[in-house]
DNA sequence: ACAGACACTCTCCTTTTGGTGTGTATAAAT
DNA sequence: ATTTATACACACCAAAAGGAGAGTGTCTGT
């Protein structure tokens, strides 16, 4: 993926993990959704609702450890936009509001599966990596 | 993973991705690996080396379409100091140094390129969704 | 009459992020 | 003597991200 380089001895031996059509838009679209969808807020968001199903605003809020109202509200937002979530509004009083995730939410959630599974497996690794890069520059 | 919710009927059903043992500072660390090697860059970098094999610094700026010098530098270090690029210097005049993918960067590639395929894969859905949510709110 | 619950919104402020442009060391080439 | 090439570092600045706290509407409970 990607075109590019003035240098001719690079290009091929690539193989990249997609086979691709260089649209250069639809390209920007991948790249725009990568951006929004690694992010963090996001990604917790995804993890707590596959963990727990269908949760409210304020439940939601004290599950993902740390996130301010103004991300929550955010992140849920964005996310309802790319159709991750689906919120459902119970017109009653006091208001009451819920989100669970969408089959694509949970598709990306288990896309994502993949990262936390590697962050689990290798955080040792990287500590080791950090120390030794400290130690010697 | 994740404890609280003051609500009692959650909890359970969950069947998190990793089988944890719940360590508060473990679970910081991998948070914050999750934030960094999710980064932007960081993605792009890793993608054009495991296409490209070892690569310069400014064969890398070239490649890696929009990134700047800085931007570029830093997660570099950063990819280094992480364990997930290999930096050597040749001491030859003008300065060469290249940049290639451990063991580790590689794998954290392998494990991203499942989140490139989902966004390959449902950019369309995405789509869809983000019109029908300018329709009708 | 007043507080409380819920799901926000709005404003203010600080921190972080990231772009641009300039400087640097050194030797070879012009 | 000047230019070129390389891989940055550094300083400055604009924009974006994100936290804190107050406000809002409406009904219920005291």
């Amino acid at each position: 993926m990607r075109r590019a380089l003035a240098d001719p001895d690079i290009e091929k031996r690539s193989e990249g993990p997609v086979p691709e059509t260089f649209d250069p838009a639809l390209e920007k679209l991948v790249e725009d959704i990568i951006g929004k969808v690694a992010d963090k807020w996001t990604m917790l968001v995804i993890e707590t609702l596959e963990e727990n199903g269908t949760l409210r605003f304020t439940q939601l809020g004290k599950t993902v450890s740390g996130i301010s109202q103004k991300m929550l509200t955010q992140t849920l937002r964005r996310m309802e936009e790319d159709g991750l979530v689906r919120r459902t509004v119970h017109p009653v009083i006091p208001p009451h509001v819920d989100y669970a995730l969408t089959p694509l939410g949970r598709s990306l959630g288990k896309a994502f599966c993949g990262v936390w599974i590697w962050a689990e497996k290798h955080h040792d690794e990287i500590r080791r990596a950090r120390a030794m890069f400290k130690a010697k520059g």
